[in-house]
Parts: structure tokens; sequence; C-alpha cells
DNA sequence: TTGTATGCGTTATCAT
DNA sequence: ATGATAACGCATACAA
């Protein structure tokens, strides 16, 4: 078992002291070339590395910042990271990453575990509106920047990075009725911070289109029960059958949520698009030929994720408090596939 | 800006001194209970956050695992990471994830960065066979243990976390031959610790179907150049058209080769599997009948993430070094669609 | 039962 | 140009 050096030791072994062989490895300019030579070739030979606890606990700033997301293996999700990560590299910044899981509880203590730890920031797409404000809020006032990104519907006060919500779930609806779908089933996340936006989208392009909103066609799925998913759009399915009110196509709010959908009618053996036809938001990354039935919103996942970390570095690297907020919404793409278009 | 309060502060606010008020929050048998209950009840009032980074440099233990991969937004690896997380939080350790991109210089970063920042232990999937080795040597013999998974193909003396790539492999060129596609080419990684029992597994199921390995019907792409990965397998398509010696299956040795293969195939007009058969080893988690051209051997993700994180917290909380190391191979599915049964 | 003092490895201030 | 020393927040051995 070899011991790390410490300054402590390089200082005793080159008989300096302390002081000194700090200043040398920083390249200071109150020591001579010779010493600090002297100095960096002995670090670099029993590979010394600086003690960044230490360093930590002195400077007061961890280079670390906390990101929470509800689940890190979700591709929507986990392409976001990918935008974080890409910008930390730049920065010289780590990630820490904990999952909310969709549960208020869980990312309460992974907001309690952050702040312990140490952070110089937070991104977080919350679990729900408002989703532990008062939490997050005293985190801000202890200097610790928040960023919130893809669910934005919160209260807090601080920078925001999602896409065009309305827009996009606008645009979506508008491609389903023009290829002649009218009757379309709304399926939705309970509470997330995208799916009102994306409700208010629909709703408007149904009236544009001269059509009523039908409060059935409308199904809410708790994301924090999210085996119970599946069953709750089968259920909503086989009812709407059995009153005679069968649909002809289903927009899907999110990524997980469309691609359940799309399991579903499957299983149900309903055929996509012929009986009903899909789109959704989607970000999962197959071939096009791999995946014929599904239309979709796609999300600048990668942009969200590095736009929403150069803003929270701005916050973290900002002298004075800052008080104008920016709130960001990012274009979606819609790729129509045979899935809406027969 | 609300400061945190630290124990100092709680001290000089009730009048006590800095050991009583830290031995009253850790619960000290030493401590009256009625102090205990001052302290506590003034500690939550003004929530207080142990500082955690001091705990560390004191203790010296950081309750933090580091973790190395290639990619995290990589559906495989995404499923591993929520397996590791899963771990993670019984045991009230925090995950620190980088990634090292294929590239043996940024693993080597990652190595650097982790060490720097303390880390009680590591998890990680080598870039290629013995990157890196003395680096992760040095952590070892500093007290870090190191724990390998899904590249297991690396000399590092340590516990190692994979699946029976030769058995799956095996069988899953046996059930392209069954199928009665004999001509396979088999696609692969350059040198990712996992390449090379596949491709024994599938040499060995030619030999004792009678048949010989042709070398020109294998192509081995540069996982660090990923961008080229597609182009290279257009190329030996294009050039086994022409030398008329067409395959009619692939095999993909893994996830992101069989993926990009698929959308090659798509592109070059190919039917699937109609003209050419594909199996290979995949975890994209997406309903059957979305994917129906895709036969696929399908990895225990999670539990290799999960069996992976335990294997290194026994090392971690192991008083005394340990000697023996485990090789623990976790067995596939192999799930058989259309692609290869038509 | 409570308090004092020391040190973890840095950085930074102030001598020399 | 180099060195001595204090401080960051906590845990702990030891003193009272």
């Amino acid at each position: 078992m070899i011991e790390r050096k410490t300054l402590k030791d390089i200082a005793n072994d080159l008989k300096l002291s302390i002081s000194t062989v700090s200043k040398s490895l920083s390249d200071s300019y109150e020591i001579s070339e010779s010493t600090k030579k002297i100095v960096k070739e002995y670090a670099e030979k029993h590979n010394y590395v600086p003690n960044k606890v230490a360093r930590t606990l002195k400077t007061g700033k961890t280079n670390t910042i906390g990101v929470i997301v509800f689940n890190i293996s979700n591709t929507f999700i986990s392409q976001i990271l990918e935008g974080i990560h890409k910008g930390s590299q730049d920065e010289k910044y780590d990630i820490i990453i904990m999952q909310s899981r969709d549960s208020i509880q869980l990312e309460k203590h992974a907001i309690e575990v952050l702040s312990m730890r140490g952070i110089d920031g937070l991104l977080i797409s919350p679990v729900a509106f408002n989703s532990n404000y008062q939490q997050l809020k005293d985190l801000q006032d202890s200097g610790i920047p928040v960023v919130l990104f893809d669910r934005v519907n919160h209260d807090l006060q601080t920078h925001k990075v999602g896409v065009e919500n309305q827009v996009s779930a606008y645009e979506a609806t508008e491609h389903l009725l023009n290829s002649g779908r009218k009757n379309i089933l709304h399926i939705t996340g309970k509470n997330i911070g995208v799916a009102e936006d994306r409700l208010l989208g629909f709703k408007k392009c149904l009236k544009d289109h001269g059509l009523d909103f039908d409060p059935n066609l409308y199904l809410e799925c708790d994301y924090s029960k999210h085996d119970e998913i599946e069953d709750s759009i089968i259920c909503k399915l086989n009812y709407l059958k059995k009153t005679g009110n069968m649909v002809n196509a289903i927009f899907g709010a999110t990524d997980d949520i469309t691609t359940l959908t799309l399991g579903v009618l499957a299983g149900m053996n309903i055929k996509v698009p012929e009986e009903i036809s899909v789109i959704g938001f989607s970000n999962i990354r197959i071939p096009n030929s791999l995946n014929p039935s599904l239309s979709t919103v796609v999300q600048p996942t990668e942009e969200i994720g590095l736009v929403a970390f150069s803003k929270l570095i701005e916050l973290v690297q900002s002298k004075y408090p800052v008080e104008e907020f920016e709130t960001i919404e990012l274009k979606t793409k819609l790729i129509p596939r045979k899935s809406s278009t027969l």
C-alpha cells in the first residue's frame, strides 16, 4: 500500500517549506525558476496529486455541479446529460448526478445530499410543479445557484431552459389533423412541468381547426407510479372502445408515454398507423427504418444540457447576485413518419 | 445571502463548545440527554447541514464511488449506470460519473480527476485491453479498490463483472446457422475487451458446424473514431458485393455496432431479414413490435451494475487487503425475432 | 458531562 | 526568493 504524497512530504524531501512547494506548483512569480523546476520535476516523478478535498475546504469552491433528473437511463435524459457533460469538460467542472425517480421525497433527499457534499451549483429537472420549492430557494439563498431545465414549470426565480412546448404540441397536433385524424387521444404525465404547455398547444390547435376538446379523450398518467402507466393506457383504450368512442390518433406528450403507448397498441393488436396514428415527443435514437410507425417531435436534448450548464456557470462565476433571469425555449423538430401519414 | 451554519456557529449561539455540539449531533453517549436535545433542536431549526468536505478531510473517507464509462448516453451503459445507482442508494454512496469517450487519453484524465477529488473506489469499463494499466494499478496500491465491468479483458488483478461473451456469441451464431444463413459477416469493435471472446464463440460455432472462418467476412471498427464506423460498414458491404461474396447474415458484436449496421442496411435498401439476417448484442428498450427486424442478445445490464457495485463495496469496506479476486460472468438472453427467422 | 487542543492538506497572508 | 503561520469545518484524544 503506497501512500499518496502531500505538499508536506515533498517539502520534507526537498528541504523546502510547504509554502514554497505550493507556490512552485502553482507557478507563482515569487519563486525562482530553478526551484520551480526542481519541485515540479519531483512532483511529477512521484506523481503527486493535489488533494482536492483540502483545497475545497480552503477555497470554498468545489468545482462540482450537481444534477438531479428523474431517471438517468431514460433516453431523453441521458442525451441531456451528455450535453451537460460536454459543457462541464470544457469548464473543468465535475458532475454529480442524482435521481429523483419522480418522487418528491427522493428529490428532497437528493438536494440534501448534494448540499451536504458541497456543490457550486445545481441543475434540476424537477419532479413536479413547485416540488421542493423551499429547499431550492434555501439553496439559492445560501449562494448555490440553481438552474431548471426540461420541466421548467416551477415558481423558482432563476434561469430556465426548455423547449417551445406549446408551439411544438400545436404543430404536432396540426400534423395529425392535416392527415385527416380528428379524434385524438391526448396522453400526458400528471403535473410534470411540461404537460401543461403541451396540452395548451394541443387545445389551441383543435380550437383553431374548429374542433372542441373532448375531456374523454384525455389521459393523465402518474409518473411516480411508472409501472402503472401501461395499464392505465390499456384501460383508457378499452373504455373508449366499449363506449363506441374509439380514437383514430394518439398524441403522446412525453418520450416515455409515447414509447409505452406504441407497446400497448402492439399488444392490443391495433395497427399503427392504419387504425391509430401516433405522434409524440420522442428522442429515441434508432434508424428511421427501424421505427416506421412513429412520427416524432424531437427535442434538441444535447443543446438543452449545454445551454442549461452554461447558464448555470454564468451564475456560479458571477461576482454579483444576478437579478434578471431568462427563460429559454429552444426549438424542436417535427419528424413525420409513416405513423401519421398513411 | 444566508450563510450556512457551522458547528462553531451553533456552539457560539448556544454557549457550548464545538466538541459538545459535534458529539451531540452524532448522539454520543458522553453527552447528557438534555444538552443533546437542545443542540439537535437548534440545529434542526436552523437547518444545519454538516460540511461533508471537512468531514472527508478529517476521516479520509469520501463516501463517493467513481465510475468511468465510454459514453453515458449509450443505452447499454445507461442501463448499467442505473444498476450502479440502485446499489449506491442502499449503501449511502454517491456516484461520480466520468466519460472516456473511448479515448485512452480521456480515460487517463478521468482517473486523475477522480483520484484528485477523492473517491473510495472506482468502477471502470476500460477503453481497451490494458488501457491505463499503470494508473489503475497505482490507484489500487494507494488503497482505492478498482472493479472492472463490461469490458473485462484487462490484466488488472481485481474483481471483474461481465457476461458470458463466448457462450452468448456461440448461441447467437448457431441461431443464424440453424435458420440457414451460413455466410455471416462478423462486425466488431477493435480491442474493446469483449470483442475477443465474442469472436472466439463465433469461430467455435462455425467450426462445430463444419464451416471455416473466412477472414474476409470480418470487420473491426475503431470505437475511438465513432463517426467512421458507419462508413467502414458501408465500405465493407460494397466490397463484398463487388467481389461477388455477398453475405446473407450479419453478426453485430456490440450494441452500437448492431444499431449502426441496421441503419446502414436500411440506407442501402437491403431488406432485413429477407436479404440479410441480423443478430446482435443489443439492449435497446423498445417494444418488440417496433423493432421486428432485429434478433438480439440481451445483457442483464442492471445486474451487471449492481453486482459490480457490490463487489466494489466489498473491497472498500474490507479491513484487510483482498488477495482473491473473482471474475463473474452473468448469463445473457437470446431473443429471436423476425430478422433471423424468416 | 463538558471543554480544549490538535490535525487532516491546502491556500493565503504576512514576515524574513 | 523563501518561510512561518493561520485558517477552512469537522472529529477525536485527552483534560478537566
